[in-house]
DNA sequence: TCAACGATTCAAGGATTATTGAAATATGGA
DNA sequence: TCCATATTTCAATAATCCTTGAATCGTTGA
């Protein structure tokens, strides 16, 4: 992740809807949602669902694909750590002691990851 | 960190003059940077780098103080700690897979922390 | 082929954000 | 007090972003 990608990412994540989302997507994982299903859970009309998941898509934060009708989008796992460790790198090169709070989220984490991961 | 400040954070991140400054800051440590310098390093207007400074710390990511003539502003760690955490957080909270890179980039960290805190 | 469904695109508007330069504020020293 | 320094505020403009509804596109089943 670069410095162009995390400016976007940051801008697309500094938009309700589209934190929402966001969320929406990680939670379901693999199987993602259909631009309807986000639309009505996020209650926003299809254009407006469209327009912020071509702005998140364009961040690099999902992806998409078609199914049949619907058009399937699945939030980017890699881009989202990618951020995170942007973040993380940017803010601990020269002081640490911002990472440490982050740490023990990541602790908190890990353990999970041993099952989650393949 | 709630969702609200995460926005105002996310928005004040997106913009690359503002994310120049955030770097800045937070290599220069607990010293911090007068107006004048950070409007110097970073190339900008002093009235620009004003309205940029001022977005930032709306978004609760640095703090002034006055210093003589000077405006001396600091980085504020606690919230940019908050924020990766709240990232984590909220994309750890069903998959933990994305918080796997991070883990490794704090486990990377938190030596230098030892030394660093206090 | 036609109708219905799911979704995107487009244009228009309104709202927010960024940039600029001039004017104003605050501080410290002669 | 007066001037210089450091910075902010303000107004105007430009640029970007968000929302809305109508029109369009791709897919499926009758």
């Amino acid at each position: 992740m670069d410095q162009r990608q995390a400016l976007a990412a940051f801008g697309a994540l500094s938009q309700e809807t589209r934190l929402h989302i966001i969320r929406m997507l990680v939670v379901s994982g693999p199987d993602g949602m259909a631009a309807g299903s986000i639309a009505e859970k996020a209650e926003v009309s299809p254009s407006n669902v469209s327009f912020h998941l071509k702005e998140l898509e364009r961040a690099g934060l999902i992806a998409q694909q078609r199914e049949s009708r619907s058009i399937i989008y699945t939030a980017n796992y890699e881009a989202l750590g990618g951020l995170i460790r942007f973040l993380m790198e940017d803010c601990c090169g020269g002081n640490a002691e911002i990472c440490a709070p982050a740490a023990a989220v990541a602790a908190c984490c890990t353990p999970a990851t041993k099952e989650e991961l393949q």
